[in-house]
RNA sequence: GAUUCUGUAGCUCAGCAGGUAGAGCACAUCCCUUUUAAGGAUGGGGUCUUGGGUUCGAAUCCCAACAGGAUCACCA
């Protein structure tokens, strides 16, 4: 490892700190009595408040003029002044504490914690004079400088490889971020309140699967030495959920990390969150009242309102949300009317739409491509789309009355998917059959198709009750929810090449 | 995977008619007891991502690799 000037100056400096016998990674507490936010919020109302404060922080800049400096202490919630005299840290003879420790051995990003009184400059700035100081902890890595004044950032930190790979430096100095993920935060938290004041259960079921299932998609494989047997990472855990409504629960719920082997792009990453929910006794048309309930909660929750900014729009999540099926929207969006067309009749409809098929594409496959080319872009505001070709949807129950068609749903938002739904499909014969349909597309070369799992079979041959089942995708509602255009942003440590 | 752009000091960037590597901040030394993106002065710091090629000479031109961004494709 080479290291930089300002590294190799870093390291002397931490030496001279031990030999002057202070221990630049002290392991006692620091008793802290006050934050940045709570004296820069509450100063100007009261000046006679924080005449002892207890801060503990790190430096973001130093402006030293002889005996008196100023520094920027940065904790978890902001930044305040602190002005720093010789005299004052150093009451004796000795000046050491301020002419070498503070003055020479101190730097940007270290951590420190000082005792002192709140006043403010003659530039009207609210700053903590300091009459102790005492260093927590040395940083050896020069830090990123970024300056700002006036909303202008000078040198600002954005390379999107160094903020995503050195997450830590993103937050320190861009501090602001922090934001996003504490929404994301109170976003869970709001859905699991919501949950558990219905009486569901939150669950927590195997991610090391044998035969991974409840989605169509390409699986992350590993390898268990004791049972010398392969295992999957989770595609989805709605098998082993339904397998509990079996069991008897009314009602599980599991935040889920689910894993893809997929492309990545800034909707996808191969790890996402998914909460998954399944309730007895219910149906996909109950679970669209309950979605709409839960997520207009959450929009009010995190913004104080059911409207969203979203990009150029603002979404509204006002119940009750528009619904349509899937044929009406084709119809409302193309002139076409699908709804008895044989898969030939579909595949010219296509072609006069322009929309790019390939021979493998079945009916299903087809009315899907025609609903993704024109139609789900144009759905911004929170609306419902039901009653799917049942080809696409081998986990869900046949629609009661609408032959070909299952009783699914997905809400459809800012132009994406925000949650898919379905009455689960509770009969055991039929779901064999639907595996089986899956093995056949398997065998055709679909890396994508589901595998036939035999107990998930058993359980249902027990009984399931009829079923309602959601998933929601939590890093696509979290970027709804705070105005974020990249999953990346979404998540502390997005999925990167390994670095070199 | 396709197209396209980018990779120069710790950070943000300039330099690309091919001719001794630049700026601001940061860092170091000195001066300064209420400053504020940057107090003043002086100074140190770079295998110009890597490997080939063209050339008397390459940060600069060409090819390839590596890493990243953007758009598209893939992706219920």
């Amino acid at each position: 490892m080479t290291l930089s000037e300002q590294e190799i100056i870093r390291r002397e400096s931490l030496q001279q700190l031990y030999e002057l016998g202070i221990n630049p990674f002290p392991s006692n507490t620091y008793e802290v009595n006050v934050n940045t936010s709570e004296i820069l919020e509450k100063f100007p109302t009261d000046e006679t408040l924080f005449q002892d404060v207890s801060i503990a922080g790190r430096i973001m800049s130093r402006r030293i003029m002889g005996a008196a400096s100023f520094v920027e202490l940065q904790d978890s919630v902001g930044r305040i002044q602190l002005y720093i005299k010789r005299d004052d840290i150093c009451p004796g003879e000795d000046k050491t504490c301020y002419n070498t420790v503070f003055k020479k051995l101190l730097d940007i990003g270290d951590i420190i914690g000082v005792r002192g009184f709140v006043f403010i400059t003659k530039m009207g700035e609210i700053t903590i004079h300091v009459k102790e100081l005492k260093l927590l902890a040395k940083s050896l890595h020069p830090l990123p400088i970024v300056k700002e004044k006036e909303d202008q950032i000078y040198d600002a930190f954005t390379d999107p490889e160094q903020r995503y790979r050195q997450r830590y430096v993103d937050l320190i100095v861009n501090p602001w971020i922090k934001d996003t993920f504490i929404r994301r935060a109170q976003l869970i938290g709001s859905m699991r309140n919501f949950l558990n004041s219905k009486g569901y259960l939150e669950v927590e079921t195997p991610i090391l699967q044998p035969l991974y299932g409840g989605a169509s998609a390409r699986p992350f494989k590993t390898y268990h030495n004791t049972l010398d047997t392969t295992l999957y990472l989770r595609i989805a855990n709605e098998l082993y959920l339904k397998r509990l409504i079996v069991g008897g629960f009314d009602g599980v719920f599991e935040f889920a990390k689910d894993f893809r082997n997929e492309g990545m792009s800034r909707f996808h990453n191969p790890e996402f969150t998914q909460m998954e929910l399944y309730v007895a006794f219910k149906d996909y048309n109950w679970m669209m009242e309950l979605v709409e309930e839960m997520i207009e909660k959450i929009a009010i929750d995190l913004n104080g309102s059911a409207k969203v900014q979203v990009g150029e729009y603002i979404i509204d999540f006002k119940r009750p949300w528009k619904r349509y099926t899937m044929y009406e929207v084709i119809q409302h969006f193309t002139g076409v009317d699908i709804s008895n067309m044989d898969e030939e009749e579909l595949r010219n409809t296509a072609q006069t739409l322009k929309v790019p098929l390939t021979p493998a594409m079945a009916k299903g496959k087809i009315i899907d491509e025609i609903f993704g080319e024109y139609c789900e872009p144009n759905l911004i505001q929170p609306t419902f789309i039901t009653d799917y070709p049942i080809e696409m949807s081998p986990l869900a129950k046949k629609h009661v009355s609408k032959p070909g068609l299952v009783e699914r749903f997905e809400a459809i938002v800012n132009g994406k998917e925000l949650c898919n739904s379905f009455s689960e499909l509770n009969d055991p014969i039929d779901q064999r059959e639907r595996f089986e349909a899956q093995l056949e597309l398997g065998r055709r070369g679909d890396e994508e198709s589901m595998v036939l799992d035999e107990d998930f079979l058993r359980a249902l041959e027990y009984g399931m009750p009829p079923t309602a089942g959601l998933g929601v995708g939590i890093d696509r509602l979290t970027m709804i929810m705070t105005n974020t255009a990249s999953i990346q942003d979404v998540i502390f440590f997005p999925q990167m090449r390994p670095e070199k």
